[in-house]
DNA sequence: CTTGATGATTATCA
DNA sequence: TGATAATCATCAAG
C-alpha cells in the first residue's frame, strides 16, 4: 500500500495530480494536508501555482525522464492494474458521496422568468418585435404605441445580448470540456482514469459554467425588470389626450349616445383620427385600447352623472348636427350646381323611417335633430329632459351653433360630407332611435333597429346614392 | 396643497 | 371576451 501511494504521488508530481478528479476543479493537496474546502484548497492552488511558476526546462526534462523511467519499469503494468482497481473502488465511494445536483430552484425561477419575458425560449420576442416594427413602418399600426415598440426593441436587445453571452459560455464550456477530456485521455495512459471519472469531471465543469450562466441569467433578469419598470409601468403615467382627440371622441360618443359602443373598426378609425390630429401637435398616438378605455370611462361617468354631462352632450349634439347640416347643405348645393353625374349629388340619408329630402331646409333639420337628441335616450326623470330641451333650444344651442360653425367654417365640402358620413349612423340613431339609457342607468344592450348601428358601421358605409 | 378631471388598471360578471 | 364598476395614479387648475 505504501508503495502504491508512493508511485501515485510521484505520478501526481509529474502530471496533474491523480486526486484532482476526485476533488473538484481545485487540485488536491500534494502533501496530504487535507484542506477541507476553502482556505486549504486555496493554499493548495497557491502551492501548485508556485510549483508551476518555478518549473524550469531542467526540471521538466527531469520529470519527463522520471516519467519515462516509470513507464519502462517492469512492474508498471501490474502496478497500473492495481491502481485502476483502487481507483475504481474510491471512485464508487466518492460517487456515492457526491449527490446528483437537484435542479436549482433559483435557476428554475430565473429560467421561468426569462421564458415568461420572452428573453429565452423560441424566437417569439424578436419576431413580435419585428412585427411591431413592421406595423410601425406601415404607418401607425392599430395597437402599438411608440413606447411599446421601444420597449420591444430594448427587450430584443437584451435578448440578443443574453443569447450571445449564453452561446459564448456554452462554447467556452464545450471547449474547456473537450480540452480537459483530451488531457485526461492523454493522462489515462500514464495513470488510471475511468470513463466515469471523465464524466464526473465534465459534470463538474458544467456545473461551474452553469453557475456562471446563472449569473448571466440573473443580470438579464435584472435588466428586464429595470426595463419593465421604466417602460411598461410607465404606462400608468397618465397623459391627457389632446383637445382635438377628446373632441373627436366626444363627438362620436354623443352622436352615438343611443349606443356608445364603437365597433372594433370604429375604434380603429377613431384612434387613427385622434392620432392624426394629435400628431400635428404633441406627437403621441392614441391606440385602440386607449379608445376603449376612453369609452369605458366615458360611459360609466356619463351614466353616473348625466346632469353634469348634459351641457357637453348638447354642445356636441349641436356640433354634430351643424356639421351634418353643413354637409347636407353642401351636398344639396353640390347636387344642384353640379351635373347629375356627380357621385355625391342628391345626398340622402337612408333609413326606413327617416327619409330626408334633399330640399329640406337646414333649420327644420336642426330642429328635428335637437328634438331627437333628447329623445335618443331615456333620461331618468322628466326634469332633465326638460332641461335638455330648454338648453338645446336656448343659450347653449347658440353657443353650440357657434362652436359648430367655427369648426366647420374652414371645412371643405368634402370634409363636411365625410363628417356627416362618418357619423351618419349616429345621427340616425340619435334622431330616431328610442334606445338609449334605460331607467336603471344602463344602455340597452342591443341596437335593436339595424338601422341605428349597422354592423358594418364606419366611414365605409356611405349611402350617397342618387337612386334612392 | 387641495381638489376635480381623467387615463389606466383590476375585479367581477354574463 | 367585452362591459361595468371601483379604484388607483397622475395631471392641472386654483
Amino acid at each position: 500500500m505504501e508503495d502504491q501511494a508512493r508511485i501515485m504521488q510521484s505520478l501526481g508530481g509529474v502530471t496533474l495530480a491523480a486526486h484532482s478528479v476526485q476533488g473538484g476543479m481545485a487540485l488536491p493537496p500534494p502533501h496530504g494536508h487535507e484542506g477541507t474546502d476553502g482556505d486549504g484548497r486555496k493554499q493548495d492552488i497557491g502551492d501548485i501555482l508556485h510549483q508551476i511558476m518555478t518549473i524550469t526546462d531542467q526540471s521538466l526534462d527531469e520529470a519527463q525522464a522520471k516519467k519515462h523511467g516509470l513507464n519502462c519499469h517492469r512492474m508498471k503494468p501490474a502496478l497500473f492494474s492495481v491502481l485502476c482497481e483502487i481507483k475504481e473502488k474510491t471512485g464508487l465511494s466518492i460517487r456515492g458521496a457526491q449527490e446528483d445536483d437537484p435542479p436549482d430552484p433559483q435557476l428554475m425561477r430565473l429560467d421561468n422568468m426569462l421564458l415568461a419575458e420572452g428573453v429565452s425560449g423560441p424566437e417569439k420576442g424578436s419576431a413580435s418585435a419585428a412585427a411591431a416594427a413592421a406595423a410601425a413602418a406601415v404607418g401607425g399600426g392599430a395597437d402599438n404605441s411608440i413606447e411599446h415598440s421601444d420597449y420591444r426593441a430594448k427587450l430584443t436587445q437584451i435578448r440578443q445580448i443574453y443569447h450571445t453571452e449564453l452561446e459564448k459560455y456554452e462554447q467556452a464550456c464545450n471547449e474547456f470540456t473537450t480540452h480537459v477530456m483530451n488531457l485526461l485521455r492523454e493522462q489515462s495512459r500514464t495513470r488510471p482514469i475511468s470513463p466515469k471519472e471523465i464524466e464526473r469531471m465534465v459534470g463538474i465543469i458544467h456545473r461551474k459554467f452553469s453557475s456562471i450562466q446563472m449569473q448571466l441569467k440573473q443580470s438579464t433578469c435584472e435588466a428586464v425588470m429595470i426595463l419593465r419598470s421604466r417602460f411598461l409601468d410607465a404606462r400608468r403615467k397618465r397623459r391627457n389626450f389632446s383637445k382635438q382627440a377628446t373632441e373627436i371622441l366626444n363627438e362620436y360618443f354623443y352622436s352615438h349616445l343611443s349606443n356608445p359602443y364603437p365597433s372594433e373598426e370604429a375604434k380603429e378609425e377613431l384612434a387613427k383620427k385622434c392620432g392624426i390630429t394629435v400628431s400635428q401637435g404633441v406627437g403621441s398616438t392614441i391606440t385602440v385600447s386607449q379608445v376603449s378605455n376612453w369609452f369605458g370611462n366615458k360611459r360609466i361617468r356619463y351614466k353616473k352623472n348625466i346632469g353634469k354631462f348634459q351641457e357637453e352632450a348638447n354642445l356636441y349634439a349641436a356640433k354634430t348636427a351643424v356639421n351634418a347640416a353643413h354637409a347636407v347643405a353642401a351636398a344639396v348645393q353640390n347636387s344642384q350646381a353640379n351635373s347629375p353625374t356627380t357621385p355625391n349629388s342628391g345626398f340622402q340619408m337612408k333609413d326606413e323611417d327617416f327619409q330626408m329630402d334633399a330640399t329640406e331646409s337646414k333649420n327644420s333639420l336642426l330642429s328635428n335633430m335637437f328634438s331627437g337628441s333628447s329623445g335618443s335616450f331615456n333620461l331618468p326623470n322628466a326634469g332633465d329632459m326638460f332641461m335638455s330641451m330648454q338648453s338645446l333650444n336656448g343659450a347653449s344651442y347658440q353657443g353650440a351653433q357657434v362652436g359648430g360653425s367655427v369648426q366647420s367654417q374652414g371645412d371643405t365640402i368634402r370634409h363636411a360630407i365625410s363628417q356627416a358620413v362618418g357619423y351618419s349612423d349616429g345621427l340616425r340613431g340619435h334622431l330616431y332611435s328610442p334606445h338609449g339609457l334605460n331607467v336603471n342607468g344602463g344602455w340597452h344592450d342591443a341596437p335593436t333597429p339595424s338601422s341605428v348601428t349597422s354592423p358594418t358601421e364606419g366611414a365605409g358605409s356611405v349611402h350617397s346614392d342618387t337612386s334612392n
